[in-house]
DNA sequence: ACAGGCTTCCTATAGACAGCATGTC
DNA sequence: CTATAGGAAGCCTGT
C-alpha cells in the first residue's frame, strides 16, 4: 500500500512524501485496513522499529488534515524524551498544514502553553491527568486519544494512572477513536475488548531478529544455528560484543547495575590497552574529538567526566541514570554517529529513545528487587532489551545473544526466554497508594456525587474487563480520604474539601499530603527549622531518596525516630519499622539537600554523599515539586509557614541560601552566578537594573550578551514591581496616617 | 622477610512521572 | 528471608 493512495487530503499526503514516507510497513497496512483512516479505534501490537510512530502521525492527519474541522489530537507517551522526540516529528509535519502543535510535560522549562489554542497536544500519561485534575474543559472535545506504549498499563505505578485517565476520556468523549500502540504482548485481544478497539498484530520487524544464548564461546541460535566467539578479553560479554564489532556492527551491552556498567566499560579499556588488536576494532580515530571535548571543557562533574572521555575516546562509553543529562546526550549521540563501538548501559536505555545496535547483549537475566534479592527479570523486559538490535539500513540482522554462565542456564535461556512465552498485561489498578490517588482525583472533579457514581468512572478501566468493578475498594478508600480531611463523606454522598481538591491538583499522594499537614501542625510557626521542613518533603510516599550507607543506619534510625515523634508521629504504633527506615534514609537525604541549600559545591556534596550528578538532580527535582506542594497546603489551611515555603521552594530547586531567592529567579542566572553576583555587593534584582549588558557579562565570565541582556530584561521587570510595591505600601501606610489623624479629631 | 594467591567477610544492588505561568505604564 | 559479585581484609604458602 503506498501512501500516495492512502484516503488523505493531497496536501497531507504531500507532507508524507517530503519526509520519505511513500510506502506503508506491513503493520501500518494493516492497521489502515482495519479502519485506522475512517475513525476506527485500534490496538497495534508489533516489535519495536515496526512503524508505530506512523501510524500515530496517520491517526494525528486523518482528524486534523481537513480543513475546517474542528477535532482536538491527545498524543500520550510514558517519558518526557519520547514525548518530546515525536513532537519534533508532528510539529514538522502538522505546522506545515497550518495546524498547532503543543508539548506539554511536568517539564516546566518545556512546557508551551496554549494547550486550550492546540490542535494537537502531546503528554506523558501523568500530565494528561494532571490536566484532567486541573478540569481543562478542552478535553471534552478530543476526538482521538493516541496512546503509546500502552503496555504500560500493566506497570504498578504507572498503569493505574494510564488506566483510569483512558477511563476517563472515553467516558467524557463518546466516539473518541483510541489508538493504542504496544510492544508485542500475549493478551492483546483483551485490551482492544477493553478499548472497543479492533486488534492489529504483527511480528514483522524492518530488520530481522536473531536471538541466541552464549554459552562456553559458542552462541546457540533460536533458529538452531551456531556461532564461535573468539576469546579477546576476561569477559564474555564484552566478548560477545567485540565479536559484533569484528563483523563491522557496534554492540550494546545491558547490564543490571550502575557498577557494572563502568565496570565493563573500564574492563574493556584495559584490554584495548594490553591487545592492539582489540584497540585497533574499536578506535573511532579522531571522531571522538568533538564528544570528548564537550565533557573535558565542563567546569563541574570533573571526575566523571574525566573517566567518561577517556573511555569515549577508546571507541568505549558507559550509560546509567546517574549521568547528568548533558553526559547522558554526548553518549547517545556518540553511539549513534558509530564513534562509539561498545556502549554498557543500564536499562534506562531500553525504554528511552530509539538507539538501535547490531548486536544486543543481555549481560544478566536477573535483578536485584529490594527484600527479595536477585530475581529473574520478566519475559517481556527481555524482549524490550532485545527489540534494540538491528538498526534499519545499516545491519543485515539485529542480534540478542543473552550470556549464560553455565549449560543448564543456557538452556533455562533459550526456553524460557528466547522461545519464552510473554506475559499478560494485568491490571494493578487495585493497589492502595493507586487507587486512593485516582479515587480522590475523581470525587475531586465531580463535585457533589454519590460513591456509587464515582465507581461508575472506574467502570472503563482495565481492571473491570479483567475482573470486576473494584466497588468495595472504593468504599473504603473514601473512607480513609475522609479520615484524612481531604473528602466529605455523609452516608453516601461524597465531595472533596478544598484541601483535597488542592492535593488532587498538586498530584501528590493524599498520604504525602495527610503526613505534611500533620507534620505542620507540629511546626507551628512562621520559620520552622529548616532541616524539619526537608525531612517532612522527604519522607513522603512520592519522594525520591538516596540511600545511606549501611554503617549509619542505625544511628539515622534512631536520630528519625526521635524526629517522628517530634513532629507527632508515634513509632512503632502509628509508623511502622519500614517506614521508619524510609524516615532514615529520609534523614540522610535531607542531609544532602540541607548541603545543595547551603551552597557547598556540587562535586563535594557528591562526593560526600557518593552519589552521582544524575542522582542530585533528581532528588533536587522531586524535593522542590514536594516543597511547593508544601507550600500550598499550608496556604490552603491558613498556616504561618506559608510565605518561607515559597521561598523554600526556590531554594531547593536552586540550592541557594534564602538572601538568593530573587537573584536566582534571573534567567541565566543560578546558584553559582548569583553567589558572585551577591557577593559584589548586587544583593537584588534592583541593583542590577542600572547595568548594561556588558557590565554584566564581564561581571558574570562565562555569560554571553544575549543571556545578559534576558537577565538584564528581568531584573529590571522585577525592578519595577517592587518599586510598585513599596508605593503602594507607601500610599497604604499614607491612608492609615490619614485615617488615625481623623480618628484624633473625631475623638 | 615478603610477594602473591586463596579464603572469608562485608557491602551494595535499575529507572523516572508529577506543580508552577500569561500581558501593563 | 531472598541472591550475586566485587572489594577489603586476613591468612597461607613458596621462595
Amino acid at each position: 500500500m503506498r501512501v500516495e493512495d492512502l484516503p488523505l487530503p493531497t496536501e497531507a499526503k504531500r507532507v508524507l512524501l517530503e519526509r520519505g514516507y511513500s510506502e506503508l510497513f506491513p503493520p501500518q497496512e494493516e492497521a489502515v485496513r482495519a479502519g485506522l483512516l475512517n475513525g476506527e479505534s485500534i490496538v497495534v501490537a508489533s516489535p519495536t522499529g515496526s512503524g508505530k510512530s506512523l501510524i500515530a502521525l496517520l491517526a494525528g492527519l486523518r482528524a486534523l488534515a481537513e480543513p475546517g474541522k474542528r477535532c482536538r489530537v491527545v498524543y500520550a507517551a510514558p517519558l518526557r524524551s519520547l514525548v518530546y522526540e515525536r513532537a519534533e516529528e508532528w510539529r514538522s509535519i502538522l505546522e506545515s498544514l497550518g495546524r498547532r502543535v503543543a508539548v506539554s510535560t511536568g517539564d516546566y522549562d518545556r512546557v508551551e502553553p496554549w494547550l486550550g489554542e492546540a490542535d494537537a497536544v502531546m503528554v506523558t500519561y501523568e500530565k494528561l491527568d494532571s490536566l484532567l485534575r486541573h478540569g481543562a474543559s478542552w478535553l471534552a472535545d478530543v476526538c482521538v486519544l493516541i496512546v503509546d506504549e500502552i503496555h504500560y498499563v500493566g506497570d504498578l505505578r504507572r498503569g493505574p494512572v494510564l488506566e483510569t485517565v483512558i477511563a476517563r476520556l472515553m467516558a467524557m468523549n463518546d466516539g473518541m477513536q483510541v489508538v493504542a500502540l504496544s510492544a508485542t504482548i500475549s493478551n492483546a485481544g483483551e485490551i482492544a475488548a477493553w478499548l472497543g478497539a479492533r486488534l492489529v498484530e504483527s511480528n514483522w520487524r524492518p530488520v530481522e531478529l536473531r536471538e541466541g544464548v552464549f554459552n562456553n564461546y559458542v552462541i546457540e541460535w533460536g533458529d538452531g544455528g551456531e556461532s564461535r566467539v573468539e576469546k579477546r578479553t576476561r569477559n564474555h560479554s564484552l566478548d560477545v560484543a567485540l565479536d559484533a564489532v569484528a563483523d563491522g556492527g557496534q554492540a550494546l551491552v545491558f547490564v543490571n547495575s550502575r557498577r557494572k556498567a563502568v565496570e565493563l566499560a573500564e574492563k574493556l579499556a584495559a584490554a584495548a590497552a594490553n591487545d592492539s588488536e582489540v584497540r585497533r576494532l574499536l578506535d573511532p580515530g579522531g571522531a571522538a574529538g568533538p564528544y570528548v571535548s564537550i565533557l573535558r571543557e565542563r567546569q563541574e562533574h570533573r571526575e566523571l567526566n574525566e573517566k567518561l572521555a577517556r573511555l569515549l575516546s577508546l571507541g568505549i562509553g558507559f550509560h546509567h541514570a546517574g549521568l547528568a543529562s548533558y553526559q547522558r546526550d554526548v553518549v547517545e549521540k556518540a553511539f549513534r554517529a558509530r564513534v562509539l563501538r561498545v556502549l554498557v548501559a543500564t536499562p534506562t536505555l531500553a525504554a528511552g529513545v530509539n538507539l538501535p545496535a547490531r548486536r544486543v547483549v543481555v549481560d544478566t537475566l536477573y535483578r536485584f528487587r529490594p527484600g527479595r534479592g536477585s530475581e529473574p527479570i520478566k519475559v517481556s523486559e527481555y524482549k524490550q532489551l532485545a527489540g534494540r538490535a538491528g538498526r534499519p539500513g545499516l545491519d543485515p540482522v539485529g542480534e540478542a545473544v543473552i550470556i549464560a554462565r553455565t549449560q543448564e542456564q543456557a538452556w533455562e535461556a533459550l526456553i524460557g526466554y528466547v522461545q519464552g512465552e510473554l506475559e499478560p498485561i494485568v491490571s494493578k489498578l487495585v493497589s492502595e497508594a493507586a487507587l486512593r490517588s485516582q479515587v480522590l482525583a475523581v470525587v475531586s472533579s465531580l463535585g457533589v456525587a454519590t460513591v456509587a457514581e464515582v465507581a461508575r468512572v472506574f467502570e472503563r478501566t482495565l481492571y473491570t474487563v479483567q475482573v470486576g468493578p473494584p466497588l468495595e475498594e472504593i468504599d473504603r478508600i473514601s473512607w480513609t480520604l475522609s479520615e484524612y480531611g481531604f473528602i466529605d463523606r455523609v452516608g453516601d454522598v461524597v465531595e472533596a474539601t478544598e484541601t483535597g481538591r488542592r492535593v488532587a491538583e498538586l498530584y501528590i499522594d493524599p498520604l504525602t499530603g495527610h503526613r505534611m499537614l500533620r507534620g505542620l501542625e507540629a511546626l507551628h510557626s512562621e520559620r520552622p527549622p529548616l532541616e524539619r521542613l526537608l525531612f517532612l518533603a522527604l519522607w513522603s510516599p512520592d519522594a525520591t531518596r538516596i540511600r545511606p550507607p549501611r554503617g549509619l543506619h542505625l544511628a539515622l534510625e534512631m536520630e528519625a525516630e526521635q524526629l517522628l515523634e517530634d513532629l507527632g508521629f508515634t513509632p512503632y504504633e502509628e509508623v511502622g519499622e519500614a517506614d521508619i527506615a524510609v524516615a532514615a534514609e529520609a534523614l540522610y537525604t535531607a542531609d544532602m539537600l540541607l548541603d545543595w541549600v547551603m551552597e557547598k559545591p556540587e562535586d563535594v556534596i557528591l562526593a560526600k554523599y557518593g552519589i552521582d550528578p544524575g542522582d542530585l538532580r533528581g532528588v533536587v527535582e522531586t524535593s522542590a515539586w514536594l516543597v511547593y506542594s508544601m507550600a500550598q497546603l499550608a496556604r490552603v489551611t491558613g498556616h504561618p509557614a506559608a510565605a518561607y515555603l515559597d521561598k523554600l521552594t526556590v531554594m531547593v530547586k536552586h540550592g541557594v541560601q534564602e538572601e538568593l531567592v530573587e537573584l536566582v529567579k534571573l534567567p541565566g542566572i543560578g546558584r553559582v552566578r548569583a553567589r558572585r553576583l551577591y557577593e559584589a555587593g548586587y544583593r537584588s534584582p534592583s541593583d542590577l537594573a542600572g547595568l548594561n549588558p556588558e557590565q554584566l557579562a564581564q561581571l558574570l565570565r562565562g555569560l554571553g550578551e544575549e543571556r545578559a541582556r534576558q537577565a538584564l530584561a528581568e531584573a529590571q521587570r522585577s525592578a519595577r514591581r517592587e518599586h510598585r510595591v513599596s508605593k503602594e505600601k507607601l500610599s497604604a501606610d499614607g491612608r492609615r496616617g490619614q485615617r488615625s489623624i481623623l480618628d484624633y479629631l473625631s475623638g
